[in-house]
DNA sequence: ATAGGTACTATGCAACACATAGTACTAAAG
DNA sequence: CTTTAGTACTATGTGTTGCATAGTACCTAT
């Protein structure tokens, strides 16, 4: 019911791959990455992204330098390794697959052998056999379930 | 560094929205759901969609009555309310958003706007100030940083 | 010295996909 | 009749991650 909730949820698994994809350009520290996705909307906060970044660099997917800065206190520039640019493309084959798996449950894109082999009757047309159990009420927060 | 475990952090918060959709198909019951998303390649499994079917009944989204089966157990055939309806509206609206911003992460796909106003540089490219720390050299796994 | 801004670290919580174990019902087989 | 097999659903615990929150550290300006 919570559409925010669920939102969450849908990031999880993704901002991985966001943040892959975005060191795969080139090196940048946290800062930087959080710009870059609030400028596509996504928006991370630090509790997210500073141990999402630890974690991928334990994986040894990133690497990290300290640098200097100009304007405030030193920086920790993330580089993608070797390792983490072979697992950014698996993330991306990964995602395109869950999008189009979604896309196709959503969207029904393919009546052809989806209709003809799922075992799914859109209104189960027949009445249950009268005199018999359960008792076909439509039970809307009713859960007393009579069976 | 699991690509299984990714993967199934991708699916939370999908899965909701893909079972919203098949319902406001029309009704079905559990197994119906699990052979329609694994013709889209999206196995789920009993462990997860019964617990999801519970909560989403429970906020009120989805309804259910018991049916005979003539062959077998008798079946429970879920149904989308009007408030679920609703939020699967949202749900839609919500993913869509999710793989635009995604797309425009991963893929540089408005390299107008989006390269002027990210102050990111692809590469450092001044070498840190001499004398100064921290010390730059790029620790690959070292986690002792020099500050 | 203090204040403000920037950058990073640490920790706990909620939620959900998944794994696992179990119960219940029906039809078929022995 | 009982037992077995297949189908359908319930219950529970675990691991992971986005998020919220609190805190530390560094640099610059006042």
């Amino acid at each position: 019911m919570n559409i925010e909730n669920t939102k969450a949820q849908m990031r999880k698994g993704v901002l991985e791959f966001c943040i892959l994809s975005i060191l795969s350009d080139g090196d940048a520290y946290p800062t930087e990455i959080i710009e870059r996705m609030k400028m596509a909307r996504l928006v991370v906060v630090e509790g997210t992204l500073y141990p999402l970044l630890t974690r991928l660099k334990n994986m040894d997917l990133l690497s990290y330098r300290w640098e200097e800065s100009t304007s405030g206190p030193p920086r920790k520039y993330y580089r993608l390794t070797e390792t983490g640019t072979a697992f950014l493309r698996e993330l991306e084959a990964t995602w395109d697959q869950l999008v189009a798996s979604v896309e196709q449950v959503t969207h029904k894109s393919h009546p052809t052998a989806l209709d003809a082999a799922v075992p799914f009757n859109p209104q189960p047309a027949p009445a249950p056999e009268p005199g018999q159990q359960p008792n076909n009420h439509t039970s809307t927060n009713d859960n007393t379930e009579t069976l």
